[in-house]
RNA sequence: GCCCAGGUAGUGUAGUGGCCCAUCAUGUCGGCCUGUCACGCCGACGACUCGGAUUCGAAUUCCGACCUGGGCGCCA
C-alpha cells in the first residue's frame, strides 16, 4: 500500500512510497537516491551488495526524474534528510524521464522565468513551485469558507459578452457564429444585475481578459478577479469586509500551509492589522509629490512612481479613499454633498494595488448621466440599465486580484509566478 | 502605444575585432569510489537566433528580420 512520503518517519516499518527521481548519488557500493513526491523527500538507500538483482537492475534503467515505487523496509538513521532511510527490497521503473531535461528541477542552475513557464509541468514539481499552488489553492478555499457563512451566493457569469460595456481597457475580440464578441474584462455589470435580482450577497471567483500590450511583472492578460457584490451595503460597509477577508485569508494560510511556507523559505506570515489606513486622495498624491518632488494635480491618476513613493510611507496595507469622480468608472456612486468625489476606493498593498470597489450608482437616470459624462452612449448598455428601473436596491462591492494577492502575500518577483500557466502580451502555450 | 535591454551547449553563464575550431558551472555518457546530502576524483560529449554588410580576419562592428525580458502609460 503505498503512502505519502512525508508519512514515512523514523517509526516506520516497511513503506511503499511512489515519486520522482530528485537527485542520485553514487558513491560506487552505495547509491543513494532521492526520492520527490508532492509531500516531500525521502532518501532510498542501495548498498549493492545486500540488494536482489532485479533492484540492481531497475537503478542501473533510471534518470532523474523518472517516476518510481519502491518499497523496502525504513532504518532511523540520524545522517539520513529527515531521519530516516528506506532500503528496498523492490525498486520498480514506472515511466522513464527522458535526458537531457528541459530545466533543472533541483536547482542547481537557476533557469529563467521564461525557460521554467516552457516546461511549467516539469518546473511545478520543484517543491518551490508546488507550494506556491498549495498556497494558492488555500487562499481561494479561505474565501469559500469566509464568504458562504456569511450569506453569499457564489454566481458565474458570461465570459463571452457582446460589447465593451465599462470602456477604459481593451477587450479581446473573439468570433462568436456571425455576430461580434469580445472576451469580458469584469464581471461587474452581471453582479449588478443580481443586485436587481436580489440576491443580496454575490461573489464569483474567475477569470477576467484585458487586451492590454502590457508588458510587467504585475500584469497577465488572463487574470483571476475575487469580486463581490452586496445589497443594501456602502463602500464603508464593504471596505471592512475587504480587510477582514484579507486578514482572514493571512490567518488561513498561516494555520494550513506551514510546510509550503516553510518551502518558501518563509515560515511566518506576517498577518496584517486591522482596520487598513484610510488614505483620502487629496493625501496620497501630497504624499506621492513630497517623496517625488514630482508635482502631483489633483485629478490626476497616481502612476507607478507616485504608487510606490505612497506604499513606501505606509509600509503596510491601506485604502485610498475620496477619489475624484472624474478618474473612476461611471458606476461609482457621487458623494451627496460634493459629486465631484465619489464613494470609490483602492486597496494597496505597498506594492501595488490589491482591489478596487465603491458604492455603486443605483439610480437609473443619474447612472444614465454618467455615462454620458464619460463620452460613452447609453443606448449601448441597455440591457445593464434596464434592471436599475426596476427596483435596485443601494449597493456596493470590489474586484480583487488573485495573483496580486498571492504575489504579495509570498512577496514573489513576478506576476506570472502565481499562476500556472500565465498568458501575457507573448505566451500563448502551454 | 512609447522607451530601454538582450538572444552563446539541455540549463545558467564568460567572452566587446586576431590570444576562441569559444570560458566556467550544471547536465549527459564512460571509469574509480560503502554514508552521501550541491558527494568527490579522472576522461569524453554538447552552443555563438537567422540573413546581409564592413574587414586580411566577426560570437564581438553595422543594417534588417525573427524571438525574448523589462520600464512607462493603463489597470486587478
Amino acid at each position: 500500500m503505498r503512502i505519502p512520503i512525508k508519512e514515512v518517519t523514523s517509526g516506520t516499518a516497511q513503506a511503499e512510497v511512489i515519486g520522482w527521481v530528485h537527485e542520485v548519488r553514487d558513491l560506487g557500493g552505495l547509491t543513494f537516491f532521492l526520492i520527490r513526491d508532492r509531500t516531500g523527500i525521502l532518501q532510498v538507500t542501495i548498498p549493492k551488495k545486500k540488494v536482489g538483482d532485479e533492484v540492481l537492475a531497475a537503478i542501473r534503467e533510471v534518470s532523474r526524474e523518472s517516476l518510481v515505487r519502491v518499497r523496502g523496509s525504513v532504518k532511523a538513521i540520524e545522517k539520513a534528510p529527515g531521519g530516516r532511510e528506506l532500503v528496498p527490497d523492490s525498486f520498480e521503473l514506472l515511466a522513464r524521464s527522458e535526458s537531457p531535461l528541459p530545466l533543472d528541477v533541483v536547482e542547481k542552475v537557476p533557469a529563467d522565468l521564461d525557460t521554467r513557464l516552457d516546461a511549467r509541468f516539469l518546473d511545478a514539481r520543484r517543491p518551490r513551485v508546488t507550494a506556491i499552488f498549495q498556497i494558492r489553492s488555500a487562499v481561494t478555499r479561505s474565501v469559500y469558507e469566509y464568504l458562504f457563512p456569511r450569506g453569499f451566493v457564489n454566481i458565474t457569469t458570461p465570459k463571452v459578452v457582446a460589447a465593451a460595456t465599462e470602456g477604459g481597457t481593451e477587450l479581446f475580440p473573439i468570433a462568436y457564429f456571425e455576430k461580434e464578441a469580445f472576451l469580458n474584462q469584469s464581471p461587474q455589470l452581471y453582479k449588478q444585475m443580481m443586485m436587481a435580482a436580489g440576491f443580496e450577497k454575490v461573489f464569483e471567483i474567475g477569470p477576467i481578459f484585458r487586451a492590454e500590450e502590457h508588458n510587467t511583472t504585475k500584469h497577465l492578460n488572463e487574470a483571476t478577479s475575487i469580486d463581490v457584490e452586496v445589497s443594501f451595503a456602502d463602500h464603508l460597509d464593504v471596505m471592512r469586509l475587504l480587510e477582514d477577508l484579507i486578514v482572514h485569508i493571512y490567518r488561513f494560510v498561516q494555520d494550513q500551509c506551514a510546510d509550503p511556507l516553510e518551502a518558501l523559505e518563509i515560515g511566518e506570515l506576517a498577518i496584517p492589522d486591522t482596520p487598513f489606513e484610510r488614505l483620502p486622495y487629496p493625501d496620497a498624491i501630497d504624499i506621492a509629490a513630497k517623496a517625488t518632488g514630482e508635482p502631483i494635480s489633483y485629478g490626476d491618476d497616481i502612476g507607478t512612481v507616485a504608487e510606490k513613493a505612497i506604499g513606501e510611507h505606509m509600509g503596510a496595507h491601506y485604502f485610498i479613499t475620496d477619489w475624484p469622480t472624474a478618474i473612476k468608472p461611471y458606476y461609482a456612486m457621487p458623494c451627496e454633498d460634493d459629486p465631484s468625489v465619489c464613494k470609490a476606493f483602492d486597496l494597496m498593498h505597498p506594492r501595488m494595488e490589491l482591489s478596487s470597489g465603491a458604492a455603486r450608482v443605483h439610480l437609473h437616470d443619474l447612472l444614465a448621466h454618467q455615462i454620458r459624462a464619460k463620452g460613452l452612449s447609453p443606448e449601448n448598455f441597455e440591457f445593464y440599465l434596464t434592471p436599475f428601473r426596476y427596483g435596485m436596491p443601494p449597493h456596493a462591492g470590489w474586484g480583487l486580484g488573485a495573483e496580486r494577492l498571492v504575489m504579495t502575500m509570498l512577496s514573489l518577483a513576478n506576476i506570472r509566478e502565481a499562476v500556472l500557466f500565465p498568458r501575457d502580451r507573448h505566451r500563448l502555450t502551454p
